[in-house]
DNA sequence: TTTTAGGAATATGTCAAACATATTTAATAA
DNA sequence: TTATTAAATATGTTTGACATATTCCTAAAA
């Protein structure tokens, strides 16, 4: 019979050792796990129990189950489990400002793999967004669409699909949050007026220099406006 | 009756809607759920799926569950989640070398959040870590260990606590990948001979004169080594 | 009156048994 | 050989029951 730990129920324990059992097998995506009855029989406890310790791994995206066939091993996708704890209602003010502060020095860090990756294609695509945006100068809705899709751009060139997921998990989850708003209106309006700003023309013209310090020049100046800002707030806290 | 959508099984509705539920509650940590039976009654299903959903979200540290309190909400811990599944028996060569990425991206963009946060006991710290790599020069395990616990000291003094979980998980995964232990073993032999290289005691003095542009300079030198050697890997894919 | 100890109540944890359902496989017929 | 159909099977769902640990309340002692 399994011993559990104190405060540790069976279930935990059937969890931990699938774990380990998957981790062994060196499964493929695809690749069956033995069925709810040999795994009970396996571990020396019930179905229930294997059932609920299975349904855990659904979670994180790492089990599918398939009828008939039974739980297949599958790739899971990081960003998706992420989706599922990033939200704004389940963390705290200070896990936010963490996740703005993170913001900052990925665009800050990204210039150099984004001078040696991005393509002329990618050039092209951003160009034509910011074309689009200089076309429309005063709706400030219409900014903050084309400041989304500047920056995705900017991430899909870097070739790195992590910072990607990022921008997009970023964006879903905090589209409404006040802080990440006045980020991006700091950049609004100042972008006329001051001479020092840094505008998506001048972020692009720097790119297409292909020389990473002077990217992360305009990056930088670019950023300026939500660095004093993400000070400010960390001060505070 | 609830009806579930194709390929979509009724704990996967319930915990769905369970999820919402919890959203809409605004939930503090410690704050107790509705129990099993009445949630079963409310979305109008058994116990053991209820159970089952439940279940699901202790996965994500969303909840935890007090015999005879019931289930509470508790505030879900990322780094821990993440631990589950950024596995590299779970990932692909591609999404590994995402993660090494990642690591050049965030050295390279965290100079000016590093300069703004830094104490001057951080870079005691530094100092003395410093110190102890310098005085056992020929060890290579050694330094590897003074590898990271600099590289850690640096993202403490942040005080970005999601930079600090982020490198323990990359040590705690990747110790024992060859991708990463190359890009530490190319600044181990590269340091004495290369005279372009950056040592952990440039980039400490580098840190000591607190102007971002200067930290970055020292940090990209001393990224060299990877970066070639990413680019490469990069190149491949 | 206050404190402590013990017992009752209760919500989760575990198990067993059964039936529903969908998919796969195999067998049969064209 | 191919298409259709039926059987087998593993997961999905439900009911019911009992175990167990914690909390709360009550009763007894100080």
């Amino acid at each position: 019979m399994i011993v559990a730990a104190p405060h540790e129920s069976l279930t935990d324990v059937t969890e931990r050792r699938i774990y380990e059992y998957i981790k062994e097998q060196n499964y493929k995506p695809g690749d069956a796990l033995p069925k709810e009855q040999d795994l009970a029989e396996m571990l020396e406890t019930s179905r229930p129990i294997v059932r609920e310790a299975l349904s855990r791994f659904k979670m994180l995206g790492l089990l599918e189950s398939r009828k008939r066939r039974g739980m297949v091993f599958s790739s899971p996708s990081i960003f998706k489990t992420l989706n599922k704890i990033i939200d704004p209602a389940f963390m705290t003010e200070d896990e936010q400002q963490n996740f703005y502060n993170l913001r900052v020095i990925i665009e800050l860090g990204l210039p150099d793999i984004l001078a040696f990756n991005i393509t002329d294609e990618d050039i092209d695509v951003l160009e034509e967004i910011v074309q689009e945006e200089e076309r429309t100068p005063d709706d400030y809705e219409f900014y903050l669409r084309c400041d989304y899709k500047f920056h995705l751009q900017i991430y899909k060139a870097t070739k790195c699909s992590a910072l990607e997921s990022f921008q997009t998990l970023l964006y879903r989850n905090f589209r409404n949050s006040t802080k990440l708003k006045s980020m991006a209106s700091a950049n609004f309006v100042n972008r006329f007026q001051d001479p020092n700003q840094c505008s998506h023309r001048d972020i692009l013209e720097a790119i297409k220099s292909r020389i990473p310090d002077v990217i992360h020049a305009a990056v930088k100046r670019h950023m300026q406006a939500p660095i004093t800002l993400l000070k400010k707030t960390t001060m505070g806290a």
